[in-house]
DNA sequence: TCACTGATTAGTACCAGGTGCTAAGATAAG
DNA sequence: CTTATCTTAGCACCTGGTACTAATCAGTGA
């Protein structure tokens, strides 16, 4: 890693890279990476407005924590849009670095698939919903930083159990689609 | 919350508590919420062994930060057991807690779906393979500490296309089954 | 050669949120 | 009264910083 004789700017660039991809690194360790005092280092972070180790582990702690808390928030992957319960929701997954195929920069397909099942799930009202059967189709290839909006609707509902149509488009292109049979599970065990 | 005159096991199993669904107290916050000094919440946490806040929240970052790169990051989720390329495969996968619904400690669908996907993408013998489409069905659903066994098998091969069965069970009895269709694509530009 | 500039380094005082240790009350029970 | 348990206090020390001042070093232009 970065640790010849770079520029300031070049350095910062680093920094910020690394500091982006994990966060756990202190200034002493910063500085022994890139050969330069701590206080530069410091004076890279204020530059680049970049907080102490602390802050960032702690923002990033607070993160989890609040999707932990959103009950059904850590059971989705993207961001929820729009939601009206047991009829539609809409979520978007901006698709980055560590979610394509390192040689072609493709989404792993698993994880249209997970965007989609969550949020099928996260549709049903009700304590408890799982997945009883899926059919989906990929489309299209996503690539990366692509934003991928994804579509759910409850075509029809007998008693606990949800048929959900997935769409999801990029750019208004259709990339994944699917049909979701889900169950909701009261307080009743499961099977 | 908590404030009255407590006994002491009574205020270090709300400690606990407090602290397991809130890890962002400080000592001193907890000291005034209970009304003691800071110094018995120090002896309490000692008792109870729980770590300081900056090491709780680092725990929870260093958690939550694993999880991601672990669910999008690997190439294969679970373990690969048994490979033998366009034929057959076996991944393993223990149901870790970050891998179960909070509430219902049952596994999330669409981690039993990237088990299976991903064995069915690394076992095609190319140097890039994308999912067409699959269709599976959640037969029962996986608890925390299980151990699923994922077994791909190609079944069809037409050029390009490999249409791969798939069997998940948890002690012998089947938990997710699938069948999936791979595109084994080479050097070509992808669709 | 001198002066100036930008980048870096050094040093100081201070902070939060602790650990680890020793010692001193407070209170109830035998 | 003595003893044991619980609680509090005080102190030195730690990490990983902030905020600020001052010194150093290399290169550049005049």
């Amino acid at each position: 890693m970065g640790a010849k004789c770079l520029t300031k700017s070049e350095r910062r660039q680093e920094i910020k890279k690394i500091l982006d991809e994990n966060p756990f690194f202190t200034d002493e360790e910063l500085a022994q990476l890139y050969k330069v005092s701590v206080q530069t280092i410091r004076l890279d972070r204020a530059a680049l407005d970049i907080p102490e180790v602390r802050e960032r582990i702690k923002l990033l702690a607070e993160h989890s924590y609040g999707e932990v808390k959103s009950i059904t928030g850590l059971e989705i992957i993207g961001d929820l849009i729009e939601l009206k319960l047991n009829e539609s929701a809409i979520s978007l997954l901006t698709v980055s670095e560590e979610m394509v195929l390192s040689k072609a920069k493709v989404i792993r397909g698993h994880l249209l698939f997970a965007q989609a099942n969550s949020l099928a799930v996260a549709m049903i009202d009700s304590p408890l919903a799982l997945t009883g059967s899926a059919n989906v189709k990929y489309i299209a290839p996503v690539s990366l930083d692509e934003r991928v909006i994804c579509r759910a609707k409850v075509m029809k509902k007998r008693g606990e159990k949800f048929l959900i149509k997935i769409v999801s488009t990029v750019n208004n292109s259709e990339v994944f689609r699917g049909n979701f049979l889900v169950f909701a599970k009261g307080k009743e065990e499961v099977l």
